[in-house]
DNA sequence: GTGTACGGAATTGTCGACATTATTGAGGAT
DNA sequence: ATCCTCAATAATGTCGACAATTCCGTACAC
């Protein structure tokens, strides 16, 4: 039994690591072909991605990649610390004791990569490390909104980790915050998640910073 | 020029005003003969709809209306707290003269409303007065967001507004809200707007209790 | 050289038809 | 009476075709 995945699936995949450029237009028969897929299904997942904020959909128009403004990307992880806040509180308040033997493991492996220098790895960790958290806080509202907030598309697009010492600040903060679960301290860990998500979005302010610097240096 | 709504708000508004029973199936012939659209634009509706959470829809089994159930509402209410927070730090931090008067003649209004034992009425302005924090924050992102919550469904489904004394106590908790604002006070307005949708989830927890015993007492 | 009108090509939007899949109901066995 | 089988019905999923609209390159006017 083959689990193919859907054209919604292969679609959002494909756009979130960044195989479209930003505003970009998704003809529908040329998607159709490139996933295997006939054009309704692309067109049903182009509403989807529509509602979802990652696609633009126009009437008569087609759709194109949605490109995300600076200042939207700022507001993203401005929700996404609000409530990532409110998850780690959750967390802190009912994490049990093998919520907080998976994330030590994690904890252990992010040093690894950072020593290693591996950013790449160490981003996916960083990923791992907060979905351990929303498992533990037990709220899937709260867990798929998050999750469909675009915060992947974010990265790419910005580039946040290159930073220089990123990593090892970043490793502090997720120290503080798994000390406050494993207290189960719930003031002190969403306090810690939003001083994190804080530096965070001081990193992607730098980042934008950074990127229309380099754009007046060298104008394409 | 005739604005004809497309098939999507139809849908939507027909199922937030509670005009179908919490699952019920939803055939799209029969969607599509009683919005006078094809069956195409219903299907395009359906998923947005299921995307949004407002529908169920299962692989060759169709749409149902999504039932909202007890837990998910509390849940709602919680992801809305922590969200308006964020939005009510803001309004405070950058709300102008102009907004401060439109929230003020709400505020008169509502008064009224109490005095008057209109609670639909009351409900309205209340909405208002939400929303017109939202436009003082300036927050796009986290506007839409709370704005596709489906806390008017739930409002529907629970009957909120039926406590003895609740809008007296709503009224004093928008009052220190409204000082927080007028203050311009970021952190004072977060924790009063927290406290206050604190209060709406305890009614809410209410509603849903005074359900069960219902249901208990009269058997369907 | 710049701007505009026009026509063909490309793309989207919608409909109907049909295959696939669930649901229902009748009939029969235990 | 209850459960199972199986056929009939109803609904969904997908495809192809066509109309409507937009897009793009060309020719023309100034």
């Amino acid at each position: 039994m083959r689990m193919r995945k859907d054209a919604y699936h292969h679609l959002r995949e494909a756009i979130v690591s960044g195989q479209f450029h930003p505003n970009e237009r998704l003809v529908e028969a040329t998607i159709a072909q490139r996933l295997g897929a006939g054009r309704t299904a692309v067109r049903a997942a182009l509403v989807r991605l529509d509602q979802e904020g990652l696609v633009k959909l126009e009437h008569n128009r087609g759709a194109r990649v949605r490109l995300i403004s600076d200042r939207e990307a700022v507001e993203i992880e401005e929700v996404r610390a609000a409530l990532e806040g409110m998850l780690a509180r959750r967390a802190a308040e009912r994490i049990k004791a093998e919520g907080l033997r998976a994330l030590r493991q994690v904890m252990v492996q992010m040093r690894e990569r950072v020593e290693a220098g591996d950013s790449a790895g160490y981003s996916e960790l960083n990923a791992t490390f907060h979905q351990l958290i929303w498992t533990a806080a037990d709220h899937p509202t709260a867990s798929n909104l998050v999750g469909s907030l675009k915060s992947q598309g974010i990265r790419f697009q910005y580039q946040t980790a290159l930073r220089p010492g990123r990593a090892q600040r970043s490793l502090r903060e997720h120290e503080e915050i798994f000390a406050a679960l494993k207290a189960h301290d719930g003031d002190a860990a969403e306090s810690a998640m939003r001083a994190h998500l804080g530096e965070v979005l001081d990193t992607l302010k730098w980042a934008i910073d950074t990127q229309h610097r380099t754009a007046r240096w060298l104008p394409g």
